[in-house]
DNA sequence: CAAACATATGAACAATTATTCATATGTTTG
DNA sequence: CAAACATATGAATAATTGTTCATATGTTTG
């Protein structure tokens, strides 16, 4: 096998061409790849995470996330507009309160795959 | 990670103190969700995302992941020592080369989880 | 309407983290 | 063994991000 000259590679490794023009087009757009990194991101927070779990048992108001978790009204607000934004959850108003809720099933799904993998 | 003063907040809101003690009964242990976390945040970075996605077409050595992402060496070599720790991936020895790929399938799952999430 | 309440938000700060650079480790080959 | 190669790693830096504090917005109720 000869030797690849790549501009871009200033060593000279043994880069695999084909290799990598097919590995190449097996990838997404840069548009999903991003997209899908934000959304993990979103899930990679402890205290997001908790505010899901929270939602799992039950719709709640900001009030009580922040009693249940012991945080600031102020913080869980914070978090729960990137949950929102990432459509992980939605929310009603009641009365003077903002109940937030799990936007769909996914959210679940993916979770529970992450415990999975982490029973191992 | 926050402490918040909770005298303070018991003072000013209504809090429903049955409804806090149900949500934190339904919460997992730290442990889990700090691992969670962690786990999601492995995910959480779209160049992660795209070695995945590079070993999710082919079984690859460092320097072709670092030349199909135009990327240097170490930057990926970094992250791949990121993705080990999480049992996201594993390798193989191969001649001069190590050659990575996906640890489990759910990776796969959870990646294709996000996607769908995405679509809407 | 005013007071009380519930939530949202902007700015600042501290902590985390992805990449780069330089170099080390470890393997293969002549 | 020495040279070449493939990968790993430590330190430094720049960018991102979670929380706090102060305050704004918007609702309900007397």
């Amino acid at each position: 096998m000869a030797k690849t000259d790549v501009a871009q590679c200033e060593e000279v490794h043994e880069i695999h061409r084909d290799k990598v023009d097919a590995l190449h087009r097996a990838m997404p757009d840069d548009d999903e790849l991003y997209d899908l990194a934000e959304l993990f991101k979103v899930f990679g927070d402890s205290t997001r995470i908790r505010i899901l779990f929270a939602l799992f048992a039950a719709d709640t108001c900001v009030c009580d996330l922040a009693e249940t978790l012991n945080m600031t009204q102020s913080a869980v607000s914070h978090q729960l507009k990137i949950l929102k934004q990432a459509k992980l959850v939605s929310f009603r108003k009641e009365g003077k309160s903002a109940i937030y809720f799990l936007a769909d099933d996914h959210v679940r799904t993916i979770i529970d795959m992450g415990r999975e993998h982490i029973e191992e």
